[in-house]
DNA sequence: GGTAAGCCTGTACCTGAGTACCGGATGCAA
DNA sequence: TTGCATCCGGTACTCAGGTACAGGCTTACC
């Protein structure tokens, strides 16, 4: 027995060996025992940790969320409403759904640019029938919620 | 006369002053004009150019891209078609229509995670009802196109 | 001509998520 | 027991787009 060498967990995980210490210093992954020698030893589940916080970060978490989002359900879950995962993911979604309508503002440019033929940012700059708007361009997520939280 | 000093460029376009020598550096703004004592004056179109580069970020476009386009309409346009405003708005049209569809595909994920109830997310990737993909999950950008180029 | 604000160059630092390299130690199989 | 793959730690580097700081010079106004 043992436990698995990290070239084993990084392999079955898809992720390079280094990303495992990586993650140990980030707090993602917890100390694992280690050999005589110093080696490492995981447990199997660190495979399914590894997983689980691809999956996260593929929805949109950052790594230091994720960490919260991993002792959150470590710290026995439902304490108070704001730590639990169903509340997170919602914030998320939120955050997504804006980032989504912003694009969709961008695409809208883009395709309005495209139609009209503008084919030098320069010079369309000074010209009236020049869709992309230069002076009002907003800074990315700075519309739509009223006040800055 | 003579132009404006980088502070007033600076205020006008709204950015940061160490940011035009930034822009500099990075080939977006011509070395403008010295004075006597070597302090940068610049003509009054550079607000213009600023803004320009600050709409194009908003649109998606990278420095390095927003350098080539700028280039592009300064050496004659319509050379090779490749070159224009136009046919780069339009790829780059094609590259936020897949990052949206991309996070749509993430916001419906999060819409059902919410909608079960998840809330430990290692225990979670365990129970057959959780809907976060965990295994299949792909890399942003990976699914859509056929072949990686 | 004095003084304060502004500008100069060069270098270092920031975020986020890793990746690469180094010299040395360990693990495992033949 | 030898040899080689793997792992160790620590440090440095990557990308993008800036921002900050230090120490010194210039400009502008009174």
């Amino acid at each position: 027995m043992s436990g698995l060498r990290s070239g084993q967990v990084a392999a079955a995980a898809g992720v390079n060996p280094q990303t495992l210490r990586y993650y140990e210093r980030r707090g993602l992954l917890a100390e694992p025992d280690r050999s005589l020698g110093g080696h490492r030893l995981y447990p199997a589940e660190t495979v399914t940790v590894l997983r689980v916080i691809k999956a996260a970060q593929r929805l949109g978490f950052t790594l230091d969320e994720v960490a919260e989002l991993l002792d959150a359900g470590r710290h026995r879950h439902g304490r108070h409403p704001d730590a639990g995962l169903r509340a997170r993911a919602q914030a998320k979604l939120t955050e997504v759904e804006v980032k989504i309508a912003d694009l969709q503002v961008i695409a809208g440019t883009l395709r309005a640019a495209v139609k009209a033929g503008c084919d030098d940012l320069v010079e369309c700059a000074d010209q009236p029938y020049c869709p992309i708007p230069f002076a009002t361009i907003a800074p990315p997520g700075a519309c739509s919620t009223g006040s800055p939280a």
